[in-house]
Parts: structure tokens; sequence; C-alpha cells
DNA sequence: CTGTTAGCGCCTTCAT
DNA sequence: ATGAAGGCGCTAACAG
């Protein structure tokens, strides 16, 4: 059967608060002759201490939840990735859940906080809500966001800079390639990682003095099923644009879709360029251009951020901290180069 | 603060007891007025029940562990997803453990097993080893594996039927498309699922009449790179097959890199065919003909297993199941159709 | 139907 | 440096 710390109390002649503290105490206040001897004893027995029972009676649970929106393709698998290796690596156990069909967000997070199951939570939401802001509100246990929420100044977030990363690739397209006419497809409107990307990209034709248009914004769904309806959408217009800016990499490959049925080359008749840098961009023929993210790494430094904050959790003196993790541009073959100098000709290469 | 059942006990004037069985039992061993009453002022209270303490009164966790090898790609995350999706609606938490860099599978397992910090675990791995069998063999709770390892008797498996799954393709190739040169890239040899897509591959080409080359088997390691190498040194070979079957898609994928920079045109030159039927595969261009695997139902058919054990724990008379998903074809445009009558003509189309 | 009483396995003051 | 004892919050006999 399994041992637990009084059979080796008793073994040993000593006390279970004694064996408690050979075990657990990283002080010396157990004579070393004693721990030695409490070491070897829990050794024989195949002493493996309970952590219920641990956490029970320490309040604590050295567990981390995490908190995903529906899992789908490789962008989550990386943040899980991220978050577990570091996780691991701080003595944290790591407990996904993700909305399904069966159960959504505020469930999830229900599921975590209610029961004290875990320590903290580390969440990716689509967008904010009040019935989340309520659940997030009512619990004091750290949390650590991973979505583009600026307005949200009381909780830790960390995020990739998507202003900033929509800004450096259209920025990229016009100084760069001579590029005057590109469209977007953004994101779902309430998703804040997608506002800022739409932000990021006006911005960029703004100061560029390029006229925005609004029928060259449409809005997706970050799914290739939407990148195909935005992009036959944008490929029906009257006056098209020469490159589409696609919000997200999944999108991007559904106008590759579109464009392969409609029998527009790319990049000769329409240039594609996406955001995220996920894996199955670099199987898109021709290359697809677009902005790297390094998903994991956002998944690592949330992680040691909510680590940190339990670590010093009486110690309420420390800001919420808001950091943004820059992205870079891959340039691949999916746009070309503008020739013509003067932006305002019109007409496809 | 938080409540507890004492609070809720004092409250309404009976014991815990009576607040334990209310909140808890689903018979109706206490009083509906009585019931009602606790039930109000436990809402009154916002009483959650701390799970900690429950476990550890009944011993158990309520959590499934699952245990994957390094996550990487599509595949794991719908392994993940259909695990957790049955895993919630049978009340069950999810832990995740992958073994990555600072940890691996063993290491993870025994994280779990340890604490009974999981009433059971749900396990994936590339090949049993001595190492793991004896943890295995060590711990008492249910487990379930995900392999196809048909050696091993004694605990529940599911997973796809591998053997079947190349075999037909293989078939498919040989009766359908009058291939004969057919080359393939297995996975690594200790793995099990891969060995089996090799047998399936022998015994088709066997039953057919053809001989097998073993210059046509090549072995690779399941990733884009390893595919890349094993096709580059079949196309170079002085007597090439028509066809390469990859024992996964990320390796054709890889074939896919390695035929485009030689200049090899696909199908034409060389047809390709792939295994797992992950998202990637219909974005590559010509679409990949593959074997359709329903990667989500191997977790959610694992969970249900493992849970169903969970529920008849003391009933040790049921054997350990063994069962097979079925798999099957994605017809894509990866391969060409051989018109030669002649299975002996050689010679490209 | 309900209360009493023991734990579950570990940690943690408070004495010694 | 160590022991005794109480408690973490809940469940599960056993009585009544």
């Amino acid at each position: 059967m399994k041992a637990n710390i009084y059979d080796i109390a008793n073994k040993a002649g000593v006390s279970t608060a004694t064996v408690s503290r050979a075990l657990g105490d990283k002080q010396n206040s157990v004579k070393p002759e004693t721990r030695e001897k409490i070491l070897k004893i829990s050794e024989e027995l195949e002493y493996r201490p309970n952590s219920l029972a641990k956490n029970l009676a320490k309040k604590t649970t050295s567990a981390i939840g995490l908190v995903l929106p529906e899992i789908q393709g490789d962008f989550y698998n990386q943040i899980i990735k991220g978050v577990d290796e570091i996780a691991f690596s701080g003595g944290y156990h790591l407990i996904v859940a993700s909305s399904h069909s069966k159960r959504n967000i505020v469930e999830s997070l229900l599921g975590f906080m209610h029961e004290s199951l875990v320590d903290g939570v580390i969440l990716m939401i689509p967008s904010m809500n009040n019935q989340l802001e309520e659940v997030l509100s009512n619990y004091k246990i750290p949390i650590v966001i991973m979505n583009d929420i600026q307005a949200y100044k009381k909780y830790d977030i960390v995020c990739i800079d998507n202003y900033q990363g929509a800004y450096s690739i259209i920025e990229y397209l016009i100084k760069s390639l001579n590029h005057t006419k590109i469209a977007m497809i953004a994101g779902p409107a309430g998703n804040h990682d997608s506002q800022m990307r739409k932000k990021g990209y006006i911005s960029a034709l703004k100061n560029a003095g390029i006229k925005i248009r609004k029928d060259w914004i449409i809005e997706g769904d970050f799914t290739t099923k939407g990148g195909e309806l935005a992009c036959s959408r944008i490929l029906s217009l009257k006056e098209k644009p020469d490159v589409i800016f696609a919000a997200n990499d999944n999108m991007a490959a559904g106008c590759y879709n579109v464009a392969e049925s409609l029998g527009f080359n790319i990049p000769n008749d329409i240039s594609i360029v996406g955001f995220d840098n996920i894996e199955l961009g670099s199987y898109l023929r021709p290359k697809l251009t677009t902005v790297h993210v390094p998903v994991s790494e956002i998944g690592k430094i949330s992680t040691k951020v909510l680590i940190n904050r339990l670590h010093n959790k009486d110690d309420n003196s420390v800001e919420p901290q808001n950091i943004k993790i820059s992205t870079g541009i891959i340039i691949g073959d999916s746009v070309t180069k503008n020739n013509y100098l003067d932006h305002n000709i019109r007409g496809k290469k």
C-alpha cells in the first residue's frame, strides 16, 4: 500500500511533524542525520506525498489553469506548449480548459475558480464582456490575459504588439514594394487583437497618405472559410485591390483557395499577406508573406508573469504589467513588387 | 470570505453532514424542505465546494491526466480537443502533460501517478520500453493507451487501425490506379503505429504479387524535415518509384518541398500519398491523397473507455478492451492514374 | 431523515 | 531540533 508520513514517522521513531519538515523545508530545521534517516526510509517505503492533502493544508494547489477559446489549429498548440514548459519548470501542473460545443469560456473559468482548483489562471479570450468581467472581478486569484486588451489596466496582460505588427507589414508593402491598393480582411469585430491589427493597418495607410476605402475592409472570422468568403467578395469588386492583407494566416489560406478556384494567380493577379506565421503558411505556394508572431513565447512569458505573481501573492504593490511582444516579418513569395513609380497609376501588372 | 459547509450548517441550524448530503447526494436522503433551505443559504453565501477537500475525503480527484509526446502540430491538438470534450461532459478535469525539452514521458507519468493527482491516465507514447512498463505496472490507476500496441493485452487500447489504413490505400493505388512502383517513407522504427503502417504496406504489395524492394522503404521520423531527407534519397535512386507513400502527412509535406526544389512535378513525375489527413494536407497543392484518421475520435473514445473504467473501478472482471477505429481514404490530386495495362512496363508517363 | 464522530494526509503553530 | 495537537473542508459510517 501507499505509505504516508505517518508510516515514515513510525519507522523512524520521530513525529510526523519532523518528517514533514525533513521532506519539505529547505531550511536546515532538522538535524542532518535525522533528515538522512527519514529520507532513506521514505525511499524504502516508496513514499509519494499526496498533493491533495498537501494542497488542502497549504491552501494552494500548485496548478495553473489555462483557458482557451475553442482549440483549433497550430496556434493554440504552441500556446499550450509554451505554457506547459514554463509551468513544469516552475513546479506547477497545467490544467487546460477550452471552450467547445459543450462549454463556454465563462464556464471554464468558473470551474477553475469556484473549486479553488488552481492557484492562477492564464486566459485567452476572444473579447471581454460583462459576464466575464464580473467573474473575473469576483475572484481574487491572479490572472494573466493573453489578449491585446489595452483598456483593462487591472490585469496582467501579455500579448503581441498587434498594432505594430500590422503597421509594419503594411508599411513594408507601401515603402518597399510600392503598393497602395491594399485591402484588409479583418478579424471578428469584437476581438481585441483583431481590432488592433485593423488599427495598425489604417494608421499605416494614413501615415503614407493613402486614403482608407471602407469597401476594402471586410470582416472575417479568423477561419479559413471566413477568409474564403471575404476574399471572394473582394475579388468580385469592380475596383480590386492589388494586395489583400488577411488578419491571420488561416484567412490568408482561404484567400489562396478562392484565388485558385477563380483562376487568379498569386501574386501576379492578387497578392496575399497574412498574420501569425503558423506552420501552415510555409506549406502554401507561393510561400506566404506574413507577420511572424512568436506564439509559444506568449505562453511562456504569460506563465512567467503568473508564476511571479503567485510567488509574491501578498505583495500587492506590484502594478499590473502590460507586456507587448514584438513581431517580425516573414517575406514569402505571395506579394509582387510594384514597379510603377507613380502610385496612382492603376491596372494590374 | 469564502463560505464552507460549516458556515452553511450554522446558518441553517443543521449539521455539516446534512449540508454535505443536501448538496451532494442525488438520493433523496434529505427532507426536501431542509434541502431547499440549505440550497438557498448556500446561494446567499455564494458557497463553492472546495474540490481539494472533497477529493481528499473521497480519495478521488475527478481529474484525468493526458500524457502526450512532444506536442506539435494539429494532430495532438485534435486529441486534446476530443479528450477535453468528453472529460468535461463526464465531470472530469483535464490535466495535460507533454514531454518536452525539460521532461520526458516517464517523468510526466510519474508526476501524475505519484501524487495521486488524477484518477486515470490517457497515454500516447511513441513506443513502449522497459522503464515505461515498470512505471505502468507499479501503479494501479486505470490507463488507456492510444497507440497501436497489440502486444500489451493488459491495458485498454484505443487506436486507429493503422494496418488496415495503410493496406487500403496501397490496395487503392494498385487496383484502382494501376500502380506497382510504390516506395514508402516509414515512421521511426520503434514507433508502434509506424510499424503497423509498414506492415499494411508490405502485405498489400505482397497480396498483389508485387515484390518488396528494401531500397524503397526508407525510415523517416514523422517530421517534415525527415520527410524531406527521405524523399531526396528516394528521388536520387537510380530506379525511382512512381509513388511515395509517406507514413504521415508531415513527411508527405516534406516530399512536396523536395519535389518542388528538385523540379519534380507532383503527380506527373512523382506521386505522393500521406497518412493522417491533418489540416495541412488540404493546403498542399496538388491536394494530398491520404488516409483519413478521425483523430479527435481517438481522444473521445479513449476518454469514454477511461471514464467507464473509473465508474466501475472495483469491477475487475471487465477485460481490457482493444478498440480499433477504422480509417478512410481522402482522394486528392497527388497521385496519377497509371494507364499502362501491363504493370511491368517501366518508365515515367 | 439527521447528528455525531472520525478520519483523508499533510502542514504548522506552540511548547518543550 | 523535535513533539503534540489542531486544523484544512469535506465525506462517510454509525447511531439514533
